[in-house]
DNA sequence: CCAGATACTTACCAAAAGGTGCATACTTGT
DNA sequence: ACAAGTATGCACCTTTTGGTAAGTATCTGG
């Protein structure tokens, strides 16, 4: 009867390897910052803020503590006066971001392909924006 | 000012390949879908139900369009009585669903550790369900 | 002396994500 | 005759996620 049935379901909680990797990178920014972190060695906060765009200050704090809890990036704080503190990957970090590198190179070599599919589908709901009850049917 | 650029920032819309695949398989069930695909061919819902567990009808439903309007899935209808549906993958799909084994593997090889990291996190969360403002201050 | 940078923290709020349950239309099994 | 399975659609509601803006302590540059 072997429907479906992908992975490893070995350790209970997750249904496969795919699954545990899923939970610890879920979060809007956890990819991105292992991989910038994976590039650049250890970076400094303000770093990976302007290298992330668009991530808030709590955003990033708060993904970058769940990172280390997770094991996954080491934080060293300076305890200078001006505060300085970065950030790394520890091994198992570093062997997760090589995991994405793959991720990566499917984006860049399909960015065209996603570019357009996503402005297609951006289109369609930017000629729906009418709060009003005024059914603009497109039929 | 190459401070953590990384990927290749070519097209407008995305900072980098990473981030432009992010959003594509961004969404709590996407990526098992297309990994569940992949493995088993041509997939009826009902298995693809069975297969992703914990998935409820409206989201797998959800997922399986928005992949669909991505060009990753293709949905097949067999118009016939009792409703027969399935779903494969599109070489943009297979594509991508390559690109997702080595986070399967890397999910399998550290599935012990993600599992113990995550105990010790449910733990701490649930010791301190005291909802009253006691303070209780850690100093 | 004040603005700005540093690395955060916190409170408050809006939006998105996700879950439950009911409905459909038709068939098969009991 | 009736429950169950088939692949969805829809309304309602809760949870999670994420954003904004303000505050903190200390130093440097103008």
């Amino acid at each position: 009867m072997p429907t479906a049935q992908a992975c490893t379901p070995t350790l209970p909680g997750f249904t496969c390897g795919l699954d545990a990797t899923l939970r610890v990178i879920a979060g809007k920014w956890k990819p991105l910052i292992l991989y910038f972190v994976a590039q650049g060695g250890p970076t400094r906060y303000g770093a990976l803020r302007r290298a992330v765009r668009d991530v808030s200050d709590k955003m990033l704090i708060q993904q970058l503590k769940e990172l280390e809890a997770d094991g996954l990036v080491k934080r060293t704080d300076y305890k200078e006066i001006p505060p300085r503190v970065d950030y790394s990957l520890t091994p198992l970090g570093r062997s997760l971001a090589e995991a994405l590198v793959p991720l990566c190179s499917w984006g860049t070599e399909n960015m065209a392909e996603v570019t357009r599919v996503f402005a297609e589908r951006d289109a369609l709901n930017s000629q729906r924006p009418e709060p009003s009850g005024q059914s603009t049917r497109i039929e």
